[in-house]
Parts: C-alpha cells; sequence; structure tokens
RNA sequence: CGGGAUGUAGCUCAGCCUGGUAGAGCACUACGUUCGGGACGUAGGAGUCGGAGGUUCAAAUCCUCUCAUCCCGACCA
C-alpha cells in the first residue's frame, strides 16, 4: 500500500475520551474511528491486523477439525423462548421488532441457533462428534461499554459448538480445542494463561478462561508462583483452611461503647487493633425471603460467587436492605455481629481461625472485643466465602497465590445437556434409541485480542507489533523522495521487489518530513523500517531497524531482500 | 440504574464565574523557504457554541427541560 493514497490521518494529541492505551493507540494510529458508546468503525489499517488474528484462528480451528459456518446476526425470539433466555438475558439483549410485530433478537451469542441446526441436521451417534464454529458479529448492549474496542457492545466473535454422544467424546473435544487455543495465542505472541473459570450465564460444568496478562485488564487472576502451574479467575480460586488450629482463647468477652465507628478500618483505628482481628459480618437475602449472615475476617473481601452457591443464599447475591438488617438484629449496619444472632449463619475458614476477635454487638455503637467461637456462641457452618489474596497457599499444591489482571480472550465450557435438553437436541445411538447430545462451546473475542495484544506490546511511540497479527511486514520509509529521483526510483525498486517477494509493504510516499514519517512509522508498529536516504545510496547502504530495536543497522543494498527475508522468518514477534 | 463530570472548528482546549454578537494550538488549502526525528513564514477555509424552551434590549455565558459522551459504583462473557 502507498501511505500518500490512504487518506486516514493519524493524530499527535491523545483523544480524551480513551483511557487505556491501547485505546489511545487505536485512534491515534487511526486503526478505528468510533460511530456510537462502544461501535466502532474498523479502518483498513486496524482491518489489516483484525484479519490476521481471524486466520489464525480460522487456521487453527480448521487444523482441529472444527467446520466453518455463519449464522444469522438477527435471529427470532422463538429459538431464545424455547431455551429460556428470552426471560434470563435481561436488558444486554438487545430486542426488536420486524414489521409484522414479530420478536426478534441481534445475537449476543449463538447457542440456540446452532442447536437448532445441530437438531436438524445430526440424525446418527456415527455423525459425531461435529464441531461448528463461525466468525461473526455479536451485539450486547453492556451496561457500561469502555477502554475501545475492550468492552465494545458491537465486537466480533469465533465462537464454536461441538457435539457429542458421550461425555468422554466432549471431554475429548474440550481438549482439542484447549490445545488450539494455546496454539493461536501462542502463534499471536501473546502472554496468556488459561485459567479455571465460573460459568456464569452461559452454564454447563467445567470451563476455562484464556487470559492475556495486563495490567488494564477487567479481570483479576490468582496465578500460583509454584510449581503446580495453578491458575483461575479470582471469582472461582478456593480459599484453603488455615493449616494451624485456631489459638486458645485468652481474653474475657466484654462490650465497649465505638460511637460513629461503623467500618472495619473505622473500629480498628478507634481500638488500636488491625482489621485482621476484627470480624465483618453481611447480611444477604435469602432464598426465603429472609436474610442470611455471612461471616469474614476483616481485612478479607467477599467472594459473590461462592456466597450465591449457599443452599440458603438468594441467587443472584443481593445484600440485605438497611430495613431488614434493622428487622432482623434490631441494629444498623456497622455493628452487626453473630453473637446472639437469629438468621442463619455462616462463617468463612480465616474468620472461624480467630481467636480474641472483635465484632459488632448487634447493639448501635457498640462493640465486643475479646469474642471466641465455641464459648461466646456456637460453631457456625463453615464455608468459603472470600476472594483469595496475595500469599495465600495454592489450591494445586505447590506454592503461593498472586493476584493478577488478565483481559479475557478466550472462554471454554463443557456445556453437557444444558441446551440439547431444552431444545431436544438428540441422535440415534447404536441401538436405535435417541440420546440427548452433550455440547461444548468455545469462545474468542477477536476484536478484543487487537486491543490485548497493544495493551501487552507498545511503547512510548507507538504499536509494536507481533509480527504475526502486524498490519504489515515492512515499511519502506523514503527521505526527500521529491527532490532526489535516485532515492525515489529505489524505493519504487524495493516496493516491488519485496511484494512479489511476498512481504506485505507500505511504502511512506508521502510529501512529509522526515521526523513525521518515522513517529508515523513508531506509532502505527510496522515490524521492519527500512529507510531509503542520498546519504544511504552513496555509501552503498540502507538503514535497516527492527521496531523492538534501538539501534539502526547499516545493510548493504544488494542484501536488503535477503536480510529482510531471513528477519522475517526468524522473529515471530 | 445510583453518584460525578463534560458537550465551543476535524482533534486538544480557552472563553462562561462578572451577558455585549467566538478564540488558540494541532489538522486542512495555496504560495514561498526548509528537508535525517512530529519545520517556519504569509494568506486562507472551516463552528446551528449538543438540542429545545425561558429570562433579557442583548445569551456560548443566567434558568428549566432534554440528548449525548466520559469517569466511579452496581452489573456483566
Amino acid at each position: 500500500m502507498r501511505w500518500s493514497r490512504y487518506p486516514i490521518n493519524t493524530v499527535k494529541e491523545t483523544p480524551s475520551e480513551a483511557e487505556v492505551v491501547s485505546h489511545q493507540l487505536m485512534l491515534r494510529a487511526g486503526l478505528i474511528r468510533r460511530l456510537a458508546a462502544g461501535i466502532y468503525t474498523w479502518t483498513p489499517f486496524g482491518l489489516r491486523t483484525l484479519r490476521k488474528v481471524e486466520n489464525i484462528i480460522r487456521e487453527e480451528m480448521d487444523r482441529a477439525g472444527a467446520l466453518e459456518v455463519l449464522m444469522p446476526a438477527v435471529q427470532p425470539a422463538e429459538l431464545w423462548q424455547e431455551s429460556g433466555r428470552w426471560e434470563l438475558y435481561g436488558p444486554e439483549l438487545l430486542r426488536l421488532k420486524d414489521r409484522h410485530q414479530r420478536d426478534f433478537v441481534i445475537g449476543p451469542t449463538h447457542e440456540e441457533v446452532i442447536t437448532d441446526l445441530a437438531r436438524r441436521e445430526l440424525k446418527s451417534y456415527r455423525q459425531l462428534p461435529a464441531n461448528f464454529y463461525q466468525i461473526q458479529l455479536k451485539f450486547r448492549d453492556e451496561i457500561r461499554p469502555r477502554f475501545g474496542v475492550m468492552r465494545g457492545r458491537e465486537f466480533i466473535m469465533k465462537d464454536a459448538y461441538s457435539f457429542h454422544a458421550t461425555q468422554e467424546s466432549l471431554q475429548e473435544g474440550y481438549d482439542l480445542m484447549r490445545d488450539a487455543y494455546i496454539r493461536m495465542f501462542t502463534r499471536m505472541g501473546l502472554e496468556f494463561r488459561p485459567v479455571k473459570a465460573d460459568t456464569g450465564s452461559i452454564g454447563g460444568t467445567a470451563s476455562e478462561e484464556f487470559q492475556v496478562l495486563a495490567d488494564s485488564g477487567e479481570d483479576a487472576i490468582a496465578v500460583s508462583d509454584g510449581t503446580d502451574n495453578y491458575a483461575a479467575n479470582l471469582e472461582l480460586a478456593p480459599a484453603l483452611p488455615p493449616s494451624t488450629p485456631r489459638p486458645a482463647a485468652l481474653a474475657s468477652l466484654t462490650k465497649v461503647a465505638t460511637p460513629h465507628k461503623r467500618t472495619i478500618e473505622e473500629v480498628a483505628i478507634f481500638l488500636k487493633v488491625t482489621p485482621q482481628q476484627c470480624l465483618k459480618l453481611l447480611l444477604v437475602e435469602s432464598t426465603d425471603g429472609g436474610v442470611v449472615a455471612l461471616a469474614l475476617r476483616g481485612d478479607h473481601e467477599l467472594n459473590a460467587i461462592k456466597a450465591q452457591k449457599l443452599p440458603q443464599v438468594a441467587q443472584p447475591l443481593r445484600m440485605a436492605s438497611p430495613e431488614a438488617v434493622v428487622a432482623a438484629t434490631g441494629c444498623e449496619p456497622g455493628y452487626l455481629g453473630p453473637i446472639g444472632l437469629k438468621c442463619p449463619l455462616y462463617a468463612d475458614h480465616a474468620a472461624l481461625a480467630a481467636a480474641d476477635f472483635i465484632c459488632g454487638a448487634n447493639e448501635m455503637g457498640h462493640h465486643y472485643i475479646g469474642a471466641n467461637w465455641g464459648r461466646d456462641l456456637p460453631e457456625p457452618t463453615r464455608a468459603d466465602l472470600r476472594n483469595v489474596v496475595a500469599g495465600d497457599p495454592s489450591p494445586g499444591g505447590n506454592g503461593s497465590l498472586r493476584i493478577r489482571r488478565g483481559i479475557e480472550v478466550g472462554h471454554i465450557f463443557q456445556l453437557g445437556k444444558k441446551y440439547s435438553e431444552a431444545m431436544q437436541a438428540s441422535v440415534l445411538d447404536e441401538a436405535g434409541k435417541p440420546v440427548v447430545m452433550f455440547m461444548g462451546c468455545y469462545g474468542i473475542g477477536v476484536t478484543r485480542i487487537v486491543a490485548a495484544a497493544i495493551e501487552q506490546n507498545h511503547d512510548a511511540a507507538g504499536i509494536r507489533w507481533p509480527a504475526p497479527i502486524a498490519p504489515f511486514d515492512v515499511v519502506l520509509v523514503p527521505l526527500n523522495a521529491a527532490k532526489s529521483p535516485k532515492v525515489a526510483e529505489l524505493a519504487e525498486a524495493l516496493y516491488a521487489q519485496l511484494q512479489q517477494r511476498g512481504f506485505e509493504v507500505l511504502l511512506d510516499d508521502r510529501d512529509a518530513r522526515p521526523g513525521v514519517k518515522f513517529a508515523d512509522a513508531e506509532l502505527i508498529g510496522i515490524p521492519h523500517r527500512i529507510v531509503i536516504s542520498d546519504r544511504g545510496i552513496e555509501a552503498g547502504a540502507l538503514e535497516y531497524r527492527h521496531r523492538r530495536a534501538s539501534e539502526n543497522e547499516a545493510w548493504p543494498l544488494s542484501e536488503v531482500i535477503e536480510r529482510l527475508a531471513a528477519a522475517r522468518s526468524a522473529t515471530s514477534t
């Protein structure tokens, strides 16, 4: 491509709407342009990278034996009513009516459509296993789209769905996809981790996320520093019970006045203790309309996913209203404690390991000090209720956990029979009996990968694309070509020769000053740069610079193409 | 949906408090000079001041409503 024929401008100033670096650079480099909140146009440069990402995905899916399809973006409501998600999905599902007032949705995902296809086409166990995938636009009406294409409302997703006669076959298909994902993200030059994950609203059993590690990531993940390779979404990582027994009770139970000290922090400062010595009591709504109490150590955070798995806790988890708290305890939040409590009580392992702890007295303006389980109140039901914190032992058995941020670029699920049962997708087995198929589902956020790659690969000057997903392999920068026919000629010759050799070449034939060209080349992040100048021609050498290098190399003119070819095949990033 | 903020030229923003008929830098056009790290000069084009209503002789500026965008939270693969 000739840059002079490319009408989309780079910009020096950072657009005020962009907060994270990938969004800023994508706008500055002219990869995307915003049309509405969470909705973007991909420009030719951006689209080149997007297509490279798609093609890597496509190649690995095909290699794994999956079959590409293309399903409709607009889907009839009947399918969603059949699966039950018409009611369950909520306002994130964009619904619309056609001219006949029939209900449709713009697909946020395609389980219903693919299951419908599968139940029509798959008749026999001999057709299984089967795996269909597509790379397609999705629309989810996110409450708060942000970070550019990282959390857009409209986005491109690769979604695959596999169908199996048995759980064993599903496990094999799942493992195959897991391997394919590792190959893809590795090929894209990303630093990532597969992590154990919650299945969320998609449902099903086993599930792993593929997280690109980046400080700007929206997800917290717990990663083991030991040899067990353990990694899990923070939502899911179990906090192991402490291995040491609870210390003996030394202090006696005493009620103290703590006026206007409601938070753990305020109480701890007031009583000159650490938050670890305090007990936090939270009331949440229960399944029968009442409340359930959850006790945590003062410095720990409630894990909503874990809490709402308790049988008595309403799903989704909701904190009890202030009125409900007063009704249940006779006291406002801030002074709640487990002693004398009438509602059901669950206590986190760490909270139960404490002796002589401090807790609310269920009386306005008062706390207890020197409280002890078993002595001052009955032993409650134990549960894992908290988020793990850095330093906790790894559930994998070797090492301790660190908390890192990640961008979720892929998610694989074993759905089991959730959709196939609801939609009666079955095949005949060897005995001629109908059996409901097992399903797996495997998603990748294609547009999000582009943003994630930039989060991991940039410097002060701009993007540093991993070579496999760069929009071009090489950028040619002729200097002062308008005045120097030799420079112009050589640039044109190289442009033609490199293209012939299969390079994707960007020729910066704009009549711009050198500084502008260098800055733009670095901003858009092309891996290899060749500078063509009178100075170089006289010396019989051209300047080569890799985007990740800080120094130029002088390459003899006659060797430029061969050296570039070598550089291209040598570096994956 | 709750809290906060912002909408003025394509972009980044000033002007608003204290009402008097719209500005800067970047970008763009033309010409000249310049030409190895985002040049300089001269001239120029470009804005329903987000929208509607109100107050006033007069509104970008004050008031009301509304729309949009961004941030925090809740929520969410």
